[in-house]
RNA sequence: GCGCCCGUAGCUCAGUCGGAUAGAGCAUCUGCCUUCUAAGCAGAGGGUCCCGCGUUCGAGUCGCGGCGGGCGCGCCA
């Protein structure tokens, strides 16, 4: 968080340089190499570019301005024109013991708190969670938990598939072939096996087809019994849905399913209509969009020719309900890259009808999950791969890893461990990659214990936790540390200083987690983090040293675990005392 | 046909928006447990960043043209 006075001396002493230079553009950011320093600019180049100026010159006339003394070191003019940046390990330690004091935890709140809504998860009522869901929940918690931690108003949620011309042949064969015994046992595989065994049938049973068309006409015509049925469905499917959310830690403000749209869906394609912004084509009302070149050859159908809605009318219905209700300032959509075309449609139409609304909109798309042929990921058999079955297959996995590493713990400490592991490798493998690529599933690399997995996070924290179970009750609390640091430097160790640093970029990662909504930004920094922590165990003893490195470190310890605690809370992800 | 994405070490992938000598994990090889948890650490080898042209002080990153792969493209969501 030091980068944040040195961004501000930056602008000033340029202010002073170039009066009209843009302050937003002048960053602070990490150096890519440590031999260059801990923080650089390399924003002056652009500047001078721009100006026709000599990018060396106009970086010493700002040096020369410049006031940083405070943290850094002397500033060092490099290459073509960096700023180099070395903090004083006197600064880095100022900055460490306000964290002691619990002024901060290496994290700047928002100056301008803002309102999002993130929408992620929503799967299909009637149909079991798959791996296909996994991504978009595991993500959008995750960007939700991120804009949290960084202070910001954050509504989720969850936009159920609970409407759809599925419930004709689901009704169809709910009153003709209900496994009632079946249903208590497995509400979701029996709705399922319905929803398949009329599916299936209807291919060559015109008549049956015909059944599930009167039924779905039924049904949105409000009769009783097929509402009731419908109704019953969805109660069913959320008590599935709960479940799995709870395992995962996910939650929801709200869960405004498809159907809760639907009084709303005639008044938007109407008021469309009328502003001229769609018009019939071929018998349905449809929205072109002329001027914008991605979207010529694509117009959006926003209700069909038999005159019913469809998911495109939902999805604006939906957006401005949000939108009035929620007053946001922006709305996140977490889906599969394939639906990247849907969603321009939805928010260039979006733009027509409310040209005055201050709303970002943020389609975060990501890759699908491919199996190890590099085909769609499904089970030996070919079916889906239930996300129940995937959790618990996890889950006894990491069980087996944890009673061969750790045989003397408890039976329901293992399974403890075994759960907060299993979740958290999977967790973690998922939020790793860049979330725009392919996602190869691989039980062994997810579930790997060496590497950058969430498992060698999550014993980075234990061997942390470790040494404050083995510190005498006599010990002085790491805080006391306050008092010795005042004086002298404690970071005198390479390894010390190194994690120390590191600590300090905790907050400058979440906000670029946020910034771009990728996760893997962070995972990478606590990766990083636990690497300098390992380093700095492996050289400097904490129990066995003299004072006063015994209480610097310790303090250190402190630090290092609770911004790994926080940090792998942000991706989701529970840690453990002990491994 | 058009659009979006991808192509980086043997394998799987990062690369913070154009910055400095391209990184990590796995795998392979060499060392390290009488010492706060070895689920660990230290080190080594391994590269035409798909190809070509261009933009500029500087390109894995931007533009154009190819090659290869994935996905999408009016009444499913």
């Amino acid at each position: 968080m030091l980068h944040l006075p040195l961004e501000r001396q930056l602008r000033q002493a340029v202010a002073a340089v170039l009066a009209d230079a843009d302050p937003a553009l002048l960053r602070v950011r990490p150096c890519p190499d440590a031999r260059f320093g801990d923080y650089q600019t390399n924003s002056l180049m652009g500047l001078a570019r721009e100006r026709k100026l000599n990018p060396r010159q106009l970086a010493a006339d700002v040096v020369a301005r410049l006031d940083v003394g405070e943290w850094s070191e002397p500033p060092e003019i490099a290459g073509a024109g960096f700023i180099n940046f070395r903090l004083r390990p006197t600064a880095v330690a100022r900055a460490l013991q306000e964290a002691l004091r619990g002024e901060h935890l290496f994290v700047q709140p928002a100056v301008t708190p803002r309102t999002v809504v993130v929408d992620f998860s929503s799967p299909n009522v009637a149909k079991p969670m798959h791996v296909g869901h996994i991504r978009s929940t595991i993500l959008g918690d995750c960007l939700a938990r991120t804009l949290r931690r960084l202070g910001h108003r954050v509504m989720t949620d969850n936009h159920l598939g609970d409407w759809g011309t599925q419930f004709g042949k689901l009704i169809v064969g709910w009153k003709r072939s209900l496994d009632a015994a079946a249903l208590a046992q497995d509400a979701v595989g029996e709705m399922e096996r319905l929803y398949q065994t009329v599916h299936a049938a209807c291919e060559t049973d015109a008549a049956l087809l015909e059944s599930a068309r009167q039924e779905l006409v039924r049904l949105q015509g409000g009769d009783a019994e097929n509402l009731a049925i419908w109704r019953q469905m969805i109660d069913l499917s959320q008590h599935q849905f709960d479940t799995i959310y709870a395992r995962l830690g996910v939650r929801f403000d709200h869960t405004l399913g498809e159907s809760f749209y639907n009084p709303r869906l005639k008044t938007v394609v109407q008021e469309l209509a009328s502003r001229g912004i769609a018009r019939e084509s071929e018998g349905a009302m449809v929205v072109f969009f002329e001027d914008v070149p991605e979207l010529k050859a694509h117009p959006a159908i926003i209700q069909k020719s038999d005159g019913a809605a469809n998911y495109a009318t939902t999805d604006l219905a939906t957006l401005a309900y949000r939108l009035e209700t929620w007053r946001p300032d922006e709305i996140v959509y977490v889906t599969d890259g394939r639906q990247q075309l849907h969603f321009k449609q939805i928010f260039a139409a979006f733009r027509r009808w409310q040209p005055q609304a201050h709303l970002q909109l943020a389609h975060v798309w990501f890759g699908s999950i491919l199996g190890e042929d590099g085909k769609p990921f499904k089970t030996r058999s070919g079916g889906t791969v239930k996300l129940a079955d995937l959790l618990d297959e996890a889950q006894e996995r990491a069980r087996r890893v944890v009673t061969e590493k750790a045989p003397a713990l408890p039976e329901a400490e293992r399974q403890e461990i075994a759960r907060i592991v299993g979740l958290g490798a999977i967790k973690y493998s998922d939020l790793l990659p860049n979330r725009q690529s392919d996602y190869v599933f691989n039980w062994d690399k997810m579930l790997a214990l060496s590497g950058n997995t969430a498992p060698y996070l999550q014993y980075a924290y234990t061997r942390i936790r470790s040494i404050f179970r083995k510190l005498p009750d006599s010990a002085p609390e790491a805080v006391h540390w306050l008092a010795q640091a005042q004086a002298q430097c404690p970071l005198a160790a390479a390894e010390e200083l190194r994690l120390a640093k590191h600590l300090l970029n905790f907050g400058l990662v979440l906000e670029a987690v946020a910034q771009e909504y990728r996760p893997n930004y962070l995972c990478t920094y606590l990766y990083e983090l636990a690497g300098h922590f390992t380093g700095f165990y492996e050289t400097c003893p904490v129990l066995k040293a003299g004072e006063p490195e015994r209480s610097s470190r310790l303090a250190l310890c402190d630090l290092t675990a609770r911004v790994l605690q926080d940090g792998l809370a942000v991706l989701g992800i529970e840690t453990s005392e002990r491994m």
